[in-house]
RNA sequence: GCAGGAGUAGCGAAGUGGCCAAACGUGCGAGACUCAAAAUCUCGUCUCUUAGUGAGUUCAGAGGUUCGAAUCCUCUCUCCUGCACCA
């Protein structure tokens, strides 16, 4: 006798695996789909936080299944990437091998979770079956124009030895490299047009269920602003300068070019040349970061522009501050109402031209609002009007337009590296860029490279030397790889019918299991893969395979994990928790409980040892009471209490307040211990349980009788009718009367005195069942009663006497 | 700088106008059971007080609205997270 969990998890998982329960297959039932994104497979095995996120999602998995709902929750592998190269580098062995390990130790861990996937539908990138429709889909991008190459100002990591999407810097330093600044180089790479779906983007987030925050990111990241291109003219040649303030064109003193702005060296003259150098090599040897905290600094150029408002010739300076990829990598300075301009105007002794009233300029600028002056014929407007005035007036001279400026810049996918689904193109010298055809289709990664120096599949000749597919002439092939986040834009399509040979999925299969309607991850990937997926999603609907622009309609972050003192859990500090030690020691079932039952699943928790423990401890009293639980019948208060919790636990779970839920779940537990249930009574309760300790649950369901498993059995129904306020109330004023003796009792150490108590008479029958007591009515002129307690008795308060 | 979130008893964490001195867990204390420990069960755990009570002071701080505030409003402080020389 005995919990003993070890057996009890294997046995269920075994069955699970033979009888295929959680295999699902279109149907006319209602689809629900549940997605937890799929983890990169890495050689250290399951951490804590995988076995939170994992669970959430199979706790939703199950809840949904046993509301009737056809489930699919599927997993697979983000198995392609640069950790696997380095750690099969670092290991030498080949990161083929070092993956298909890593995928291994996953599964097994994964199925001790006892997490209810579709194994039937696994899905992993690094089968040459899954990234063929990388392939596939960049070539119809290429085809639409979506996926183009150019040269441009790129983010490099030189530990990463790649270039990074611009998502993939943060604060000036690699994502995976927080100790590396990321440098720029201009390259030649292929990008996809993200930009053409900037305002789809921005406007798909109205229609779905996200948190505000992760919209908000989304939001932030697209970033649009409204303004104006004025044509400033430089050496007799047009050039567009973005603003957001048309109302100070007036004001503008000096211009700025990025200082690595492509172009630059066509507007340094010889006698600045030598100036221009020098400050180009002092800002190189400073990194991003670094160069936030700076001072704006800069160099004239020799040049000057023209205002197409006024023709005033106005110096060109190149500048430090200015970003060569936003807007059109330079700025018209307005130093008398901008604090950057005028910080920089300072510097360098520019003429500061206030052209908005109101505030004197002293030292800083005037940012706010107020009448123009020095402004020719736009004078005593109000800046706000100037706005659209004198963007009306340039525009109707031709000289500029009304735009709208995104921060978000085109993705850079080209990865110099050899772990990723390789660019479907060949370089011919005649026909120049070539796609590979439909019909060559998977362009497969060669196992043969040599890895250390540079991109691997330059040392594959056979790999890279081939002839054109037009002219036969011979050719190079491209050898750099896709950013994996390439892969993880539309997997969870592939879901839906992952073993298509002949297509990337059945249309009619995509379409009924997807959108999912549950998705849920880490915030850290709100403004990567959230955004990419979404723009895939919508370059898919527009070639006609899928009927929905949103890959996700419900989106859950769940909290970190933190070590117990409060820190974040890392290796050099040796305060990591290992979920299968865990299992181990107490069991998947009490993990999973004491995962989703400290915190709110949205919120950061500390793990607690002591919290495992008493979630440990629950699990086993509820496995002891079960066990010896013989048949009764569930006396009307507790079928109250069961349907109010039932009631309760249904929207707590439906809300991912899985710790409310579990506090309501135990409280009735508490209740139920020691008592007499029906078996429709015990089936609810499991019902409730099954979708965080599945195994027991299982176990229960069997031994009170249930052939069929719990995992696909029903949640239970609140009856409304069942739930009897009336009778809780008594029953609570019963629990506070024996309290209350318990009370008096301590109170005056009469500790084994015989107790009296005096009740209303419509009282009696509420209080006639308290053991140990003698119950008088008030009005009984019997009673016994020295001290005179019958005098106090309110209703629901009954007097008491101890003797 | 901009944006978002948070601050509740030793700790974690519910509670968003009256049923709140504030669920639940954990920790701590007392007791029961046991040879003993674990587990389990009972009680206590802001302060004072008390035959089951009563009173006082609380929900980051300061004001305000209200018959009534942890909850609404204003300001302030602290912490976390994201974005950031974005023109």
């Amino acid at each position: 006798m005995g919990y003993n969990f070890k057996k009890i998890e294997t046995k269920w998982q075994k069955k699970w695996e033979q009888k295929k329960i959680f295999e699902v297959k279109e149907s006319k039932k209602k689809k629900y789909y549940v997605l937890d994104m799929f983890p990169y497979p890495s050689g250290e095995g399951l951490h804590i936080g995988h076995a939170f996120v994992f669970s959430l999602g199979d706790i939703y998995a199950r809840f949904k299944r046993l509301q009737g709902y056809n489930v699919l929750y599927p997993i697979g592998y983000d198995s392609l990437g640069l950790p696997a190269e380095n750690a099969a580098i670092e290991a030498g062995e080949h990161p083929l091998k070092y993956t298909e390990k890593s995928m291994k130790n996953f599964m097994k861990q994964q199925k001790a979770m006892g997490w209810s996937y579709d194994w039937s539908r696994l899905v992993m990138s690094h089968n040459p079956e899954f990234y063929k429709w990388d392939q596939w889909i960049f070539l119809k991008m290429l085809d639409k124009g979506i996926a183009y190459r150019n040269k441009a100002p790129v983010n490099w990591c030189k530990k990463c030895k790649t270039v990074l999407a611009n998502e993939q810097v943060v604060e000036g330093k690699c994502w995976r490299h927080d100790d590396t600044d990321v440098e720029i180089k201009h390259l030649e790479q292929w990008f996809l047009k993200i930009t053409n779906y900037a305002e789809d983007l921005l406007k798909g987030l109205d229609k779905i269920d996200w948190p505000d925050n992760a919209k908000k990111r989304q939001r932030n990241w697209i970033g649009k602003s409204h303004g104006t291109e004025i044509d400033f003219k430089v050496n007799n040649k047009k050039w567009k300068i973005f603003t957001t303030r048309p109302d100070t064109v007036y004001g503008v003193t000096f211009m700025v070019i990025s200082a690595q702005h492509e172009k630059l060296k066509d507007l340094v003259t010889k006698e600045q040349k030598k100036d221009i150098e020098k400050f180009l090599k002092r800002i190189k040897s400073v990194s991003e970061k670094e160069m936030a905290d700076l001072e704006k600094e800069g160099v004239f150029t020799g040049s000057y522009a023209s205002n197409p408002i006024n023709n005033e010739k106005i110096p060109i300076y190149a500048g430090n501050f200015v970003i060569a990829d936003y807007g059109c990598g330079m700025v018209m300075a307005v130093p008398a109402h901008d604090q950057r301009d005028f910080d920089f105007a300072k510097k360098y002794k520019i003429e500061i031209k206030q052209v908005i009233d109101g505030k004197r300029i002293g030292q800083q600028a005037h940012i706010g609002s107020g009448k123009l002056v020095s402004s020719g014929k736009f004078n005593e407007l109000n800046n706000e009007k100037a706005k659209e005035e004198i963007s009306k007036f340039l525009v109707s001279k031709k000289l500029g337009r009304k735009v709208v400026q995104y921060r978000l810049k085109d993705w850079l996918i080209s990865r110099q590296r050899y772990w990723g689904t390789p660019i479907p193109i060949i370089y011919c010298n005649e026909c120049r860029i070539v796609p590979v055809p439909e019909k060559d289709l998977p362009v497969e990664l060669p196992k043969e490279v040599k890895f250390g120096r540079g991109n691997p599949l330059l040392t594959n000749e056979k790999f890279v030397n081939v002839k054109c597919p037009k002219c036969g002439a011979k050719a190079k092939r491209e050898t750099d790889t896709m950013d994996t986040f390439a892969n993880s834009s539309w997997y969870m399509y592939r879901y839906s019918d992952p073993k298509n040979k002949k297509e990337i999925f059945d249309k009619k299969k995509v379409n009924y299991w997807a959108p999912v309607d549950k998705y849920i991850g880490g915030p850290e990937h709100i403004t990567m893969h959230l955004i990419y997926t979404r723009f895939y999603t919508k370059f898919l609907k527009d070639i006609g395979l899928l009927k929905f622009d949103e890959p996700a309609l419900e989106y859950f972050t769940q909290g970190i994990i933190n070590a117990e003192d409060g820190s974040k859990m890392s290796k050099s500090k040796g305060n990591v928790v290992e979920p299968f030690d865990i299992i181990k020691k107490y069991g998947a079932d009490s993990l999973r409980l004491y995962l989703v039952s400290s915190s709110a699943a949205d919120s950061d928790f500390d793990w607690n040892e002591n919290g495992m423990q008493s979630n440990f401890n629950f699990v086993r009293r509820v496995y002891d009471y079960f066990t010896k639980l013989k048949f009764g019948k569930t006396d009307t208060i507790i079928e109250s209490k069961l349907n109010q919790t039932i009631k309760q636990v249904t929207m707590d779970v439906e809300e991912f307040k899985h710790n409310l839920a579990i506090i309501k779940i135990r409280k009735l537990f508490d209740y139920l211990a020691g008592k007499s249930i029906d078996k429709k009574t015990a089936e609810s309760f499991l019902s409730m349980l099954h979708i965080y300790c599945p195994y027991v649950a299982e176990e229960l369901w069997e031994k009170i009788g249930n052939k069929e498993f719990i995992s696909v059995a029903r949640w239970p129904a609140a009856d409304n009718r069942k739930i009897n306020e009336k009778l809780e109330k008594q029953e609570q004023a019963v629990e506070k009367l024996i309290e209350d003796i318990g009370h008096i009792k301590k109170l005056t150490g009469k500790k084994d005195a015989q107790v009296y108590v005096y009740v209303l008479p419509n009282e009696l029958k509420i209080y006639r069942e308290v053991k140990n007591i003698k119950i008088f009515v008030v009005n009984d002129k019997k009673k016994y009663d020295p001290e005179n307690k019958s005098k106090k008795v309110k209703p629901g308060r009954p007097g008491i006497y101890l003797e």
